[in-house]
RNA sequence: GCACCUGUAGCGCAACUGGAUAGAGUGUCUGACUACGAAUCAGAAGGUUGCAGGUUCGAGUCCUGCCAGGUGCACCA
C-alpha cells in the first residue's frame, strides 16, 4: 500500500505553494523504520523557501495537520511520518485478502513478451549453466505476467550445426542403437568425445563430419533420420528435467527451424545495401555503432549464429508481434546481441529497440569456467537429485510422520536450488559449491517455505473462518509485517522494471524473516478479541509468500 | 591493445530513483524448545564500501584517473 499521496497531500495542505508531484517523488521510505514509515527530506525546498532545511522541517511540522497519522516529527532536515499501525495495518490486510491476484498490475496491457530461454544443445547434458537461463527466463515470464504482459516462452534448442555431422560419423562407426536408447545423452556425448579423440589421429574424420552435415542440410534421408532420432532422444531427457522444475514452454523452435527462413533475411540486407564482402565473407559494417563487423555468411557460403538469430527475431516479430523480446543468455554474448539489434536497426526495423539481452553471470568451479570437453561440468540432474536426497534426510530427521515425504522432499530440494540461483543479482558470477546451493538454513528457499509451512500450521490449528471486517491489531509488533505486505505491488513492478527475479526473492526472505520474528515473540493463537485479525495476518503472509515463491518458480508446500 | 562487467564484514552478498548511525545471511562465541514446527528466534564480535581526485547541502551509489579479477573482440554457438 502506498501512502505517499496522503503524505504529500498533508504537506501541501501545510504549504500550498509546493508542487504535489515533486513531493511524491521525493518522499522516501527510511531504511531504519524507527525513523518513521515515510520521510520527506526538506533540502529541495531550501531555495524555494529561502530557509535552512532543518528550519523548514520544524516550521512545516508546526503547520501540519496530523490527522490520520500516529505522529509527524521533524528530525534535523527530515520530516518523519508515522502511520497509525492499527488502521493502516487493517487496510493493508483487507487489501491483501480481498484483492484478486494481490500485487499484480495491468501495466503491460496484455502485450506479448517473447522470452528466449534455456536453449540447451541437443546431444549434450544440461549443466548448471542452463539452469540459470531456464529459471531466470521462467521467473521473468511469471513476473511479466504479474505486470499484465503475456509471456511466450521459447526454447531455442541448439539442434543444428557441424557437430551433428560429427555425431553421425561417430554413431555410424562406433555406435549402437541399444546404447543410445538406454542412456541417450551420456552415450551421444561419449561418441562426440570419442570423435574428437580419434580426429586428433585421423584428421580426415573432420572432413567426413562436415560432409555428413552437408548431407543433412541437403536433406539426405539417412542423415535427417539420425538427426531427428538424436533430437527426439535428447529432448525426452530434457523434458524430464523440465518436469522436475515444473517449467513449460510455448515453443521448441530451435536453430534448425530457421533453416529455410534465412534467405529472406539475407535478401533484405542485400536490398538495403548493407552487406559487404570482406575476405570472402559477407559482413555488415557496424562501425557507426562502435561495434565490430558482424558476419552473415562465411566465405564458403554457410550461415552463422547471427544469420539464424536475425531470422528468429524477424520470425518472432511476425508471429507474436511482441512488445518486448527477451533473450536470457549468458553475459559472454553481450556483443552478439548488440550486433543483432544494430543490424535489425540497419534493416529499418524500429522494433529492434524492443530486443533485450537479459544477461547473467557464469558459473565456475574452483574459479574456472565450465566446459564439457575438459570434463569440468556439473550436471543439473545430479545437483537436483542430491538436493532432493538431502531434503528427504532433513524430513526424516525433523518431521518423520509427514505424509507424502517424497513429494515434499522434491519441492524443498529443487526449491533450494532454484531459489539459490535467483536470489542474487543475475549478472554476478558464482563459484559452484554444492553445500552452498543445497543449504536449507539462513537466506534460502527452504527458509521461506518453512515460514509458510508454519503459517499454514497455525491456520490448521485455529480451524476457523476469517472475518475480513475485523482486521485491527493493537500489538504494534505486527506493523513491520503488515507494511511489507503492503509493498508487494512495488516489488512486482520493480522486479519487472529491472528484469530481476532477485528483487522478488529478497522480498520473500524479508517477509519470511519479519514474520518469523513476530511469530517467535508473541502468541498468535491466544483466545482474545483480536484472534481473528491475527489469523488474517497469518493468512495474508502465507498468501504473499506463496505468490512470491510462485513468481520464482518455487513451490510452497503447506507442510514440510 | 580496445570494449564491457565486478570490487562493500573471514566468506558469499544487500542497500529501489544520490539521503539520516552501510544491513541481513554464513562462519565464530553465547542464550532460548511447558508459545501455535528449533529448517526457528535472541545476543556478542566483525567495516577507511579497491585506491586517488571531483560534482553535490549530502556519494557505496554520479563523473575522471589508477589498481585488481573476470568476460568479449568475424569464418563456433
Amino acid at each position: 500500500m502506498d501512502y505517499k499521496k496522503q503524505v504529500a497531500a498533508t504537506l501541501k495542505q501545510a504549504e500550498p505553494e509546493l508542487d504535489e508531484q515533486i513531493l511524491i517523488d521525493k518522499i522516501e521510505v527510511p531504511k531504519d523504520s524507527s525513523k518513521g514509515d515515510y520521510a520527506f527530506p526538506t533540502f529541495i525546498l531550501a531555495k524555494q523557501l529561502k530557509k535552512a532545511p532543518n528550519i523548514i522541517a520544524v516550521d512545516l511540522v508546526e503547520k501540519i495537520d496530523q490527522t490520520g497519522f500516529k505522529k509527524i516529527e521533524a528530525v534535523g532536515p527530515y520530516i518523519n511520518f508515522f502511520m497509525d499501525p492499527k488502521t493502516a495495518g487493517s487496510q493493508i490486510l483487507a487489501k491483501v485478502l480481498q484483492t484478486e491476484n494481490y500485487g499484480h498490475n495491468t501495466d503491460g496491457e496484455a502485450g506479448h513478451v517473447t522470452i528466449d530461454m534455456s536453449s540447451p544443445n541437443i546431444a549434450k547434458p544440461m549443466s548448471m549453466g542452463h539452469l540459470r537461463s531456464t529459471v531466470i527466463g521462467n521467473s521473468l515470464a511469471e513476473i511479466s505476467s504479474a505486470n499484465g504482459y503475456q509471456p511466450i516462452k521459447i526454447n531455442h534448442l541448439g539442434d543444428w550445426g557441424t557437430q551433428f555431422g560429427k555425431l553421425i560419423v561417430a554413431y555410424k562407426r562406433w555406435g549402437s542403437e541399444e546404447a543410445v536408447k538406454a542412456d541417450p545423452i551420456n552415450t551421444l556425448v561419449k561418441y562426440y568425445v570419442q570423435f574428437h579423440a580419434e580426429a586428433e589421429k585421423l584428421p580426415e574424420l573432420n572432413d567426413e563430419g562436415r560432409m555428413w552435415f552437408k548431407k543433412l542440410e541437403d536433406g539426405d534421408e539417412e542423415a535427417i533420420q539420425l538427426w531427428q532420432w538424436f533430437r527426439d532422444e535428447s529432448l525426452k531427457e530434457f523434458m524430464d528435467l523440465y518436469d522436475t522444475l515444473d517449467i513449460q514452454f510455448d515453443s521448441f523452435n530451435g536453430e534448425a527451424f530457421y533453416n529455410d527462413k534465412m534467405d529472406s533475411v539475407v535478401e533484405k540486407l542485400e536490398q538495403e545495401h548493407k552487406l559487404v564482402k570482406s575476405q570472402g565473407a559477407q559482413i555488415v559494417n557496424l562501425e557507426a555503432y562502435g561495434l565490430n563487423p558482424a558476419m552473415i555468411k562465411r566465405s564458403d557460403g554457410a550461415t552463422l549464429y547471427m544469420t539464424r538469430d536475425l531470422a528468429a527475431a524477424t520470425y518472432r516479430k511476425k508471429t507474436y508481434n511482441f512488445v518486448k523480446s527477451l533473450y536470457v543468455v549468458g553475459g559472454e554474448q553481450r556483443e552478439h546481441f548488440e550486433q543483432l539489434k544494430a543490424i535489425l536497426n540497419e534493416m529499418g526495423y524500429a522494433w529492434a529497440d524492443d530486443i533485450e539481452h537479459i544477461s547473467f553471470g557464469m558459473i565456475t568451479v574452483d574459479g574456472k569456467k565450465l566446459s564439457t570437453r575438459s570434463g569440468r561440468i556439473i550436471l543439473l540432474k545430479d545437483v537436483l537429485a542430491d538436493s532432493e536426497k538431502l531434503a528427504l534426510e532433513q524430513i526424516n530427521e525433523k518431521n518423520p510422520d509427514l505424509a507424502n515425504k517424497e513429494r515434499t522432499a522434491h519441492e524443498v530440494g529443487t526449491g533450494a536450488v532454484v531459489f539459490h540461483d535467483l536470489m542474487n543479482d543475475r549478472t554476478l558470477n558464482f563459484d559452484f559449491k554444492l553445500e552452498e546451493v543445497v543449504r536449507f538454513e539462513g537466506d534460502t528457499g527452504p527458509y521461506v517455505q518453512y515460514a509458510n509451512a508454519r503459517a499454514h500450521s497455525i491456520l490448521r490449528k485455529a480451524d476457523q473462518e476469517i472475518d475480513e471486517n475485523q482486521l485491527e491489531i493493537s500489538d504494534e509488533q505486527v506493523w513491520e509485517t503488515e507494511k511489507l505486505l503492503g509493498e508487494f505491488e512495488n516489488v512486482i513492478r520493480r522486479a519487472w522494471r529491472d528484469r530481476e527475479p532477485s528483487v522478488v526473492a529478497k522480498y520473500a526472505l524479508n517477509l519470511a524473516r519479519t514474520f518469523n520474528k513476530y511469530y517467535a515473540n508473541s502468541k498468535i493463537l491466544a483466545d482474545d478479541a483480536e484472534l481473528n485479525a491475527r489469523l488474517a495476518l497469518v493468512q495474508a503472509v502465507s498468501n504473499t509468500l506463496t505468490e512470491a515463491l510462485r513468481l520464482l518458480g518455487v513451490s510452497a508446500p503447506v507442510e514440510m
